[in-house]
RNA sequence: AGGCGCGUAGCUCAGUGGUAGAGCACCACCUUGACAUGGUGGGGGUCGUAGGUUCGAAACCUAUCGCGCCUACCA
């Protein structure tokens, strides 16, 4: 193997041969456990949300897999209808033509055209993270397939009355120019006006009401007044009418509940046709609706001729220069409010009346809410439930049209009267209602809510509405793995819909991963500049190329020299590329409990080095396979202890996985690799197999069990960080000889593959304490490495001499021991440096080496920290109620400390004693 | 207006009733044959604050401050 670790020469070489070897799709045996991807946009690039959620999954479905389950981690994309209308009517844009002049048929081709060619970008990406998902079952919501499945789910919920077609107030955005659901409104808090505008009253000369609005534009189409029914100041207004000036119509002052007399003047003006609110008040008092906004949000006849065809807002400044100077303006004020804006458009939505088609959906949400309760489906971290609640049992009806060209259209079919039919096709629609080839029939125009599709992905991506045999083997699906902004667009509809008609829930569990953010914490946009691109952090990126990216295509221009500065001084040279599985460790770790994870790339950075750790150390195993014949193997204690070791990391990688703490996972194993194999473990075999005049057993067995340890801990790194996993199990394989073509399909290690020592694990513990203890002392005292100690020891009881002899040449080894002295009871040394182990002394005798001060000062702060934890267990241990109601092992262990920290506190005075002495 | 989350070392984060931890950064020493992308030792935290529960609280409860997010119709 080569001698340094580079992650893009290991990573470049695995992927495809994987994907080849069609070892990414279910094996056929084993229980199932099943994966379905929270589909990524056509459009998209992979983004540092993608790589996190990817990350996830793969390791749970290569974890799974390797547990000797029949494992799919289904794979797809979203055909996203508004993004990627977005995006192709702008690269229309650029050849001088658009959407409309190219009409509706050639437009999706030209989508359709566009989705071959760049559509790809993200699974490729995807297959640069190394997920490995069956990319024989790849879907695309838009596949003839899902359509179908689409249009079943239509025309049964039509059939039962749970899809409607109705008039009503919709959100609309007047630049998409299409109806959009409450969840795709995002309200802002903005500045504005309060205008407090005059209406004058009818036949009260002189007398008028005050309304105070933040969008005077709209009081063109008012249709009354209205005040609070118990507002003494305006009841005798009540029944009366104000003329609406500019308009010039007469409407009527009303009582309505609906008004907060504490609010502006108590006195609301009222626009059904363009106002929620108003609307519910309009239905309660019979007022006429006159929308007076096209769907441009431009005036439209209804309003007077002087304001026809402006723009909202162009409208809003000539109302209030003529209501100025008419004097009816009578103040304004500064004002926050809340301004719905188009999640996609970013522009202010407006509520507009027109014909759009709704779920029903009370009735599918009393069922999903019970599964969720009764914990057929669990949330994972178990609070995101409450949010889940809160908003189902509010759900509102859900518009599910759109008045675009990409998406799956409507099917629904209308003749010349108006009379609406809805079917799987036109053929089944003129089958169902006896239309002869005369009648003409005409389809809706618009196309389903991308979200629709979306809710029937866990199904219909495994074949629904056919029996097929991958619907059967893993549907219901094990977990859903996504992000909570999410929850509402796409986890509770999936739940409602997959019940529906699926027969179950569309997964057992859904763990919800914590959002990217930068190391600041703030979320990562174009418009901040802070976006990191993944594979970047792969494969390294130079400065300039980095600035292009955050720079490029920036729409607020100002921008653009504050992120420049802003990312020159956070990366002056660009970045190092990390590689794929470095960078894979770093979104394990961060998958902890929380909703934020701030990415930083020095921990990214850590990670890399732990990766090259586990190279240099399977490089020094397989350097230290040779040299023995075959023969019986005999472990010693280091080797029991390292397989004690393992069979503890084993069991806490399991208990991680089961309660998706990836972090732990990752942690644990990063600990056990660099602070017990590499650290204790690997130096520990030199002086074995180093040593010509050791026995061949004992060889072989530390032999195999560096071949144990480091093949376990492999196995158990391959779902995180699977290239250089592959890598070293195939060298290791080459090595041993042993037959495997992948670490893929190797068994995940179980506990009883090493067994727990309590023996070794003491002995070798009080190894570590000798060798560290002689360490401090040459830290502290700043003795190099190269001055060989010669080293007594002082009250060594009969297992402290039996372990020194068996582990002598360790000792020698580790600690730069030149000889080990067993002092004679009694024996008085003079002057040392001293280190406690147990009631051992181990002394090492200053002889010149050692300043008499800074050894003094040394054992002087061990005695202070050791008089302070003496006293403090004292102290509890005075305490009768800590006593008598502690648990017995708690006071034993109490009291056990107390017996420590005296013998090491005498030890240490006697020592310090001795050192006065010498002076 | 409700609901939720977070606050632990300079930074990024684990730790959920029993001796305060990791990575990075910092200081000192060390090129020892897996690894200087390394080794060894060290410094650094009254766990946001105040009460309470408990023999014992970073953890549980209450209040409070700060930051963030999500729902909701105040014109």
């Amino acid at each position: 193997m080569k001698k340094e670790y580079r992650p893009a020469e290991i990573e470049a070489r695995h992927y495809e041969r994987w994907e080849q070897a069609g070892w990414f799709a279910p094996s056929g045996r084993g229980e199932p456990y099943c994966i379905v991807i929270p589909p990524p946009n056509v459009t998209g690039t992979l983004h540092m949300g993608h790589a996190l959620q990817d990350t996830i999954m793969d390791a749970l479905t290569r974890y799974h897999r390797m547990r000797g389950r029949n494992t799919l981690w289904q794979p797809g994309t979203d055909h996203a209808g508004i993004a990627t209308q977005m995006v192709v009517e702008r690269l229309l844009e650029r050849e001088g033509t658009s959407r409309k002049e190219l009409g509706r048929e050639r437009f999706l081709e030209r989508v359709w055209q566009w989705k071959e060619r760049s559509g790809n970008t993200i699974v490729r990406q995807m297959r640069r993270l190394g997920a490995s998902v069956d990319w024989s079952r790849e879907r695309f919501t838009m596949d003839a397939e899902l359509s179908r499945a689409v249009g079943e789910v239509f025309v049964r919920l039509y059939e039962e009355g749970l899809i409607y077609r109705g008039k009503r107030l919709v959100n609309w955005d007047p630049v998409l120019r299409t109806a959009v659901s409450d969840l795709e409104v995002l309200s802002t808090e903005e500045k504005g006006k309060l205008w407090h505008l005059r209406y004058p009253i009818e036949g009260a000369s002189g007398a008028h009401l005050v309304v105070a609005t933040t969008r005077p534009e709209t009081m063109l189409g008012d249709t009354a007044v209205a005040v609070h029914p118990e507002d003494e100041r305006y009841q005798r207004w009540v029944g009366k009418h104000v003329r609406l000036p500019l308009a010039d119509r007469l409407i009527p002052v009303i009582a309505d509940e609906y008004v907060d007399r504490e609010f502006g003047t108590g006195v609301v003006k009222i626009t059904p046709a363009h106002d929620f609110n108003d609307y519910e008040v309009g239905q309660r008092h019979n007022l006429p609706l006159i929308g007076v906004l096209d769907d441009t949000a431009r005036l439209n006849d209804a309003a007077p001729a002087r304001y026809r065809g402006l723009d909202r807002f162009v409208a809003r400044e000539r109302v209030l220069e003529d209501l100025t100077a008419a004097g009816l303006l009578e103040k304004v004020e500064d004002h926050v409010s809340k301004i719905p804006r188009g999640d996609r458009s970013g522009v202010v939505v407006e509520p507009l009346l027109t014909d759009q088609w709704y779920v029903k959906t009370k009735p599918l949400a009393e069922p999903a809410i019970a599964a969720v309760e009764d914990g057929r489906v669990r949330f994972v971290p178990d609070n995101w439930k409450n949010t889940y609640f809160e908003w189902m049992r509010n759900i509102q009806d859900w518009c599910i049209s759109r008045q675009l060209w990409w998406g799956h259209r409507i099917p629904a079919w209308y003749d010349d009267q108006g009379n609406v039919y809805v079917a799987r096709d036109e053929a089944e629609a003129r089958a169902k209602h006896g239309l002869g080839a005369a009648v003409k029939l005409r389809q809706d125009d618009d196309v389903l809510d991308t979200w629709f599709s979306s809710a029937l992905w866990p199904f219909s991506t495994l074949g629904w509405p056919d029996k097929t045999p991958a619907l059967a083997t893993f549907y219901p699906t094990n977990v859903l793995v996504t992000s909570f902004d999410i929850i509402f667009f796409w986890v509770a509809r999936m739940i409602m819909l997959g019940m529906k008609f699926a027969g179950d829930v569309p997964f057992r569990e859904v763990y919800i991963h914590a959002l990217v953010r930068d190391h600041e914490g703030q979320k990562m946009s174009k418009s901040k500049g802070n976006i990191l691109d993944p594979l970047d952090l792969i494969d390294g990126v130079d400065l300039e190329t980095l600035l292009k990216k955050r720079t490029e295509g920036l729409m607020q221009t100002h921008l653009q020299a504050g992120i420049e500065r802003v990312t020159r001084k956070e990366f002056p040279s660009g970045i190092e590329g990390v590689g794929t599985d470095a960078l894979r460790l770093t979104f394990a770790s961060l998958a902890t409990t929380g909703r934020d994870a701030r990415f930083d790339l020095a921990r990214a950075e850590g990670f890399h080095r732990f990766c090259n750790k586990l190279w240099n150390a399977s490089s020094y195993v397989l350097s230290q396979l040779g040299g023995t014949s075959p023969g019986a193997a005999e472990l010693g204690v280091a080797d029991r202890w390292i397989l004690s070791r393992l069979h503890v990391v084993i069991r806490e990688v399991h208990a991680n996985y089961a309660t998706y703490r990836l972090d732990l996972v990752a942690q644990v194993l990063y600990d056990f690799t660099w602070h017990e194999l590499c650290d204790w473990y690997l130096e520990l075999t030199k002086a074995v197999l180093g040593d010509p005049n050791a026995d061949d057993a004992r060889k072989r067995g530390t032999q195999q069990t560096l071949v144990t340890a480091l093949g376990a801990l492999l196995k158990m790194l391959h779902p995180l960080i699977p290239f250089v996993t592959e890598e070293l199990w195939l060298e290791l394989c080459k090595h041993t000889g042993r037959d495997s073509a992948t670490v893929m399909l190797e068994p995940f290690p179980v506990e009883s593959d090493a067994a727990h020592d309590a023996e070794a694990e003491s002995e070798i513990d009080w190894l570590k304490s000798f060798v560290i203890g002689i360490r401090q002392i040459r830290g502290d005292s700043n003795l190099p490495r190269s001055t060989a100690l010669n080293v007594q020891l002082a009250d060594a009881t009969a297992t402290d001499r039996e372990r020194v002899e068996r582990h002598r040449a360790q000792l020698e080894r580790l600690a730069g021991i030149a000889r080990i002295e067993i002092l004679a009871p009694g024996t008085v040394v003079k002057g040392a440096a001293t280190a406690l182990l147990g009631g051992m002394r181990i002394l090492v005798p200053l002889a010149g080496l050692i300043d008499v001060a800074s050894e003094r000062d040394r054992l002087g702060k061990q005695l202070a920290r050791t008089r302070d934890d003496l006293a403090k267990s004292r102290r509890k241990l005075d305490n009768q109620s800590f006593v008598a109601n502690a648990p017995a092992d708690v006071v034993e262990k109490e009291n056990a400390r107390v017996a420590d920290f005296e013998q090491r506190a005498a030890q240490l005075e006697q020592q310090l004693a001795r050192l006065a002495d010498l002076q």
